[in-house]
RNA sequence: GCGGGUGUAGCUCAAUGGUAGAGCAGAAGCCUUCCAAGCUUACUACGGGGGUUCGAUUCCCCUCACCCGCUCCA
């Protein structure tokens, strides 16, 4: 079971202290959010996982945290300043808004020739460095991740003697002046992605993109999503991107429809090749931009010695919406019968905020609480993430509490854990509720060999 | 940005042209209490601004935010 309306999940998040509207105290601020207490460890704990599997655990991708900040001429060549900058115009008969270059003089919907002057609606958050405000120092919040692997690529492969085929793989906020931001976090004008830009000789492209859109459909049932929640949409030619050769996305069943959640591209050379100098030594498939400007030649040498510009593909996440789907699909109502209930985040325990719950039986009990504190202490040091003391003083509220969160382990100090030897608590298991006694002695390997 | 809707305590809702009430949650306390809804106490709200009015949470205007459609694609 899964959340069905968006607004179960925005209570829960609030309640709760994952999320919360941005300058909510002074009626927000539309597209933008932060997250909270449980929020950041939930997205942390998302972040990490992809790093794990990107970086640590394959030999083949470095890492790259690269400024937000962007020089202009970076996203000139990068084509963003063209294609980013969409000219709109509104239709007066039907109130219909289109892109001015997608429509030739005639409204789609209503066919009315009465429109507006096409005006510029830019995608891109602009700014100046410096104290003087003008043309020369304008810059730009970055819209993507990707465009500094692609300006680092140099550098990357002579500090690491990479050898094709590699990817550098980055983490990061980018900006986009969405003309409507909607669904929570779904789409918003502040966001995270997770890019990898792996490198490969042309001609193996088309094998690696498979590779990776496996790979990656993987990595999410990882992450808890389900199969039958996930489809895989393959753009049709005529409606890829200008960039791409190819491209699949993963969708996922939010609480609003299946919407992406990844992209998966295939670049070809594009991005080298429009920020590459020495354009014309190279036999560029992709249609680049003329760049007269650029310093460094983007390409590397193959086994043979010869210089050649990689093939891209990029598989390119957004992290709050990973958030959103891993909160979607853990989200479960159970009813225990007799008209009782509870809601359980069955988040995968790498992912849960907090991964263990102290909770004394008794809370007005001296002896009781002292245990509690002495075995937070100790658990917090173990490595294993946020360990909590519960000391709402109902036992069933407190499970619940921790239910509704996710914690996976919820660890109780009874009268028998005072009263008797060798000193032992319970162990209650968030998804069934069952509960086993394990001795003080053993806690810390039995917590480490259950997260770690 | 356009069209439609919504906006009352942390959450879910109620009432009213004479300044608001509940349930749950949260705080403090009681109860040898292992799976919500036991008892006591205190705390908390009409998104913001302007107008009409003797008086506005209620009517009007503007604004902000969210939801649904158009659009978008991490």
């Amino acid at each position: 079971m899964v959340a069905t309306s968006m607004d179960q999940l925005v209570s829960l998040c609030k309640r709760r202290g994952f999320i919360f509207q941005n300058a909510d105290i002074y009626g927000g601020m539309q597209g933008l959010y932060d997250y909270g207490p449980l929020g950041v460890e939930l997205k942390n704990n998302l972040k990490a996982a992809w790093w794990r599997s990107m970086v640590y655990e394959r030999d083949d991708v470095e890492g790259l945290d690269s400024a937000i900040l962007t020089n202009r001429k970076v996203l000139h060549y990068s084509g963003h300043e063209d294609t980013f900058s969409d000219p709109m115009v509104d239709c007066k008969k039907c109130k219909g808004r289109f892109r001015a270059d997608q429509i030739d003089g005639k409204c789609p919907v209503c066919g009315s020739t009465d429109l507006t002057e096409p005006r510029p609606f830019n995608l891109m958050f602009k700014t100046q460095v410096g104290p003087v405000e003008n043309d020369e120092n304008i810059a730009y919040l970055r819209p993507e991740t990707a465009q500094a692997i692609f300006t680092q690529f140099k550098n990357v492969v002579d500090s690491t003697s990479r050898k094709l085929p590699f990817g550098i793989a980055q983490i990061g906020k980018s900006f986009r002046n969405e003309i409507t931001p909607r669904n929570f976090i779904y789409r918003v004008r502040e966001f995270e992605q997770a890019e990898l830009e792996f490198f490969v000789q042309p001609g193996t492209d088309s094998a690696w993109h498979e590779k990776w859109k496996e790979d990656r459909i993987q990595w999410w049932l990882n992450q808890g999503l389900k199969m039958e929640n996930i489809h895989i949409y393959k753009t049709p030619d005529d409606d890829l991107a200008h960039y791409a050769k190819a491209c699949y996305d993963i969708e996922y069943r939010f609480p609003h429809g299946m919407e992406e959640l990844e992209g998966i591209a295939n670049r070809r050379d594009y991005d080298l090749g429009n920020h590459t100098k020495n354009q014309s030594e190279f036999n560029l498939e992709a249609h680049c931009h003329e760049n007269k400007e650029s310093t460094t030649k983007l390409a590397i040498q193959d086994e043979n010695g010869k210089w050649v510009i990689p093939f891209v593909i990029e598989p390119s996440m957004g992290i709050d919406r990973g958030v959103l789907a891993v909160l979607t699909e853990a989200y479960t109502e159970e009813d225990l019968g007799d008209g009782n209930s509870r809601i359980v985040l069955k988040l995968k325990k790498h992912l849960a905020p907090i991964k263990v719950a102290i909770i004394p039986l008794k809370k007005n009990n001296e002896q009781i609480m002292r245990k509690c504190h002495e075995l937070k202490q100790n658990l917090m040091k173990l490595g294993i993430g946020r360990v909590a003391l519960e000391n709402t003083g109902n036992i069933g509220k407190a499970y619940r509490r921790h239910d509704e969160v996710g914690t996976p382990l919820c660890l109780t100090v009874d009268f028998e854990t005072i009263e008797q030897q060798p000193e032992s608590v319970t162990i209650r298991d968030r998804d069934t509720m069952s509960q086993i006694r394990v001795n003080t002695a053993d806690l810390a390997t039995y917590l480490k060999n259950y997260f770690l």
